[in-house]
DNA sequence: TAGATTGTTAATCGATTAACAATC
DNA sequence: TAGATTGTTAATCGATTAACAATC
C-alpha cells in the first residue's frame, strides 16, 4: 500500500514522459529489439541518459546494474504505471468534426482506451454509425458511463455546454476528463482534469515563428 | 535591435503562459474593465502575482511602481510579443475530421490566424467548401503559400505522409508547422515545429486517474 | 580482466516565490 | 500620510545532469 501511493508521487515532468518512453519501446518491441540500454534509449529520444534512469528510479529502476533493460518486461511495467495494462473505458462526448477525428483515431483503442459510447445532442447526428459506434442521444450518457464502467470521458462540445456537461460526468462517476473545449472546467479534486488548449499551442509557435523572422531581419542587416 | 533580440531569450514556461495573460485580459477588456493588477490578474490565472510580475519582467514591465497595469494596453503589448499584431496568413494541410475541426474553429481567425487555404490530396475533399473556403489540391500547396505569404501550417494528414508534406512546407519557405499527426517531425533550425501529442496527453490523464483509483480503494480499506 | 551498464546520490542549473525599495 | 502597487533582486524550490560504486 505504502508503495503504491510512493508510485504517484512523481514530477509532471517524468509522467509527461513516460508515454515517450513507452512509444519508442514498442517501436523497438515491433522490430524485435529484446534489450536496450538507458544511452540507446535515451538518445532516439534526444534526452539524457540519466535523466532517463532518474524517471526510471522514482519506479524503483527496472533493471539491475550491469544489466540492459528487458524491452518487453519494460513496455509492460511502463503499462501498469500508466494505468493502461488493463484497458480504460473511454467515452466521447460530442461528435463533431473533433469528436470525430479522435473517435476514428484508432491508435486510441490500441494504446489501451476503448472508445465505449460516443454522444451528442444534436438529433442529426444521433444514430450516425463512427468506426461501428452509433452516436447516441445525451440522455443515454449516465447509463452508459455506469454500465460500461467509464472512467475517462473525452469531452469535444462547445464551449458554452463544457461544463454543464462536466458537472453531469463528474456526478456519473467518471474519473478523467480530457478536455477541448477552449475554457477551463471546475472539477473537485477527486476527478482528474486535463485541458487542451489549442490557443496556447498556437500562440507559443507564432512567438517562435517572430523571433526566427526577426532573427532573420538581423541577419540581412549584417 | 539588441532589445528585439533579448525579448526572443525568454523561458518556454513563461512563454506558454503568455496566451493565457492574454486570454484573461481580453475578458476583461471585453466588459469594459480598464485597469488592473497583477495580484487580480494572477489569482485569476491560479498563479502567484509575483511569477506574473516575473515573467512581465522579460520584457521591461508594462507600468511603473505604484500603478497598475492598463488592460488595453497590455492587450497590444502582448500581441505585440506573441506576434499577433499583425495577422499571421495561416494554412490547414489535410482537410480530414481533425482538419475540417479545426477550420471551423472560429477563434483562430479572431485570435490572429486567418487560414488562407485548406489543402487535401483526396479528391473526394477537393472543391469542398469549408466555412467559405474550398478545398484546395495539394499540387497548389507552394502557390498559394507563396501567395499568400502563409507563415504557419496546421498539418492534419496521416502520420506516412506528414513529413513529406513538411518537406514540401518547409521549401516553400513556411516559418512554423503546428504538427497533428502522431510522429516527431524533423525540420531545420529556422522552421519552428510544435507537436501535438494526443498520446502524451491522454496518458498522463490516465496516471492520475489511476492514482486517483488507488488512493479511493486505500481509503475503503481503512 | 576491461568495458559497459544500472541505481543512486550529489552537483548544477533553472524556474518559482519572497522580499523590498521606489512610487503612486 | 497610509495602503497598495510595480519592478527588481535575492532566496527558495524543484528538475536536470554528472558522478560513481556496484555489477555484469
Amino acid at each position: 500500500m505504502r508503495k503504491n501511493r510512493r508510485t504517484c508521487d512523481v514530477p509532471d515532468a517524468t509522467v509527461l514522459r513516460l508515454p515517450l518512453y513507452l512509444e519508442k519501446l514498442k517501436l523497438l518491441q515491433a522490430i524485435g529489439v529484446e534489450d536496450v540500454s538507458s544511452r540507446q534509449l535515451a538518445e532516439s529520444l534526444d534526452i539524457k541518459a540519466s535523466q532517463l534512469r532518474h524517471d526510471f528510479h522514482y519506479f524503483g529502476g527496472f533493471s539491475r546494474p550491469g544489466r540492459p533493460y528487458h524491452v518487453q518486461k519494460l513496455v509492460g511495467a511502463l503499462e501498469q504505471i500508466i494505468g493502461i495494462a488493463e484497458p480504460v473505458p473511454t467515452a466521447i462526448i460530442g461528435a463533431g468534426h473533433l469528436g470525430q477525428a479522435i473517435a476514428n483515431y484508432q491508435n486510441l483503442e490500441i494504446q489501451g482506451f476503448p472508445i465505449k459510447g460516443i454522444f451528442d445532442a444534436n438529433p442529426k447526428l444521433v444514430g450516425v454509425e463512427i468506426r461501428g459506434q452509433p452516436v447516441r442521444d445525451m440522455d443515454e450518457l449516465e447509463e452508459v458511463v455506469l454500465k460500461e464502467k467509464v472512467k475517462i470521458a473525452i469531452l469535444t462540445v462547445p464551449a458554452a455546454q463544457a461544463q454543464l456537461v462536466a458537472d453531469r460526468l463528474v456526478k456519473a462517476g467518471i474519473v478523467g476528463i480530457f478536455n477541448f473545449a477552449p475554457m477551463d472546467l471546475k472539477a473537485p479534486p477527486t476527478v482528474a482534469v486535463r485541458n487542451e488548449r489549442m490557443a496556447v499551442g498556437i500562440m507559443s509557435l507564432s512567438f517562435k515563428v517572430k523571433c526566427i523572422l526577426q532573427n532573420m531581419d538581423l541577419e540581412e542587416d549584417i
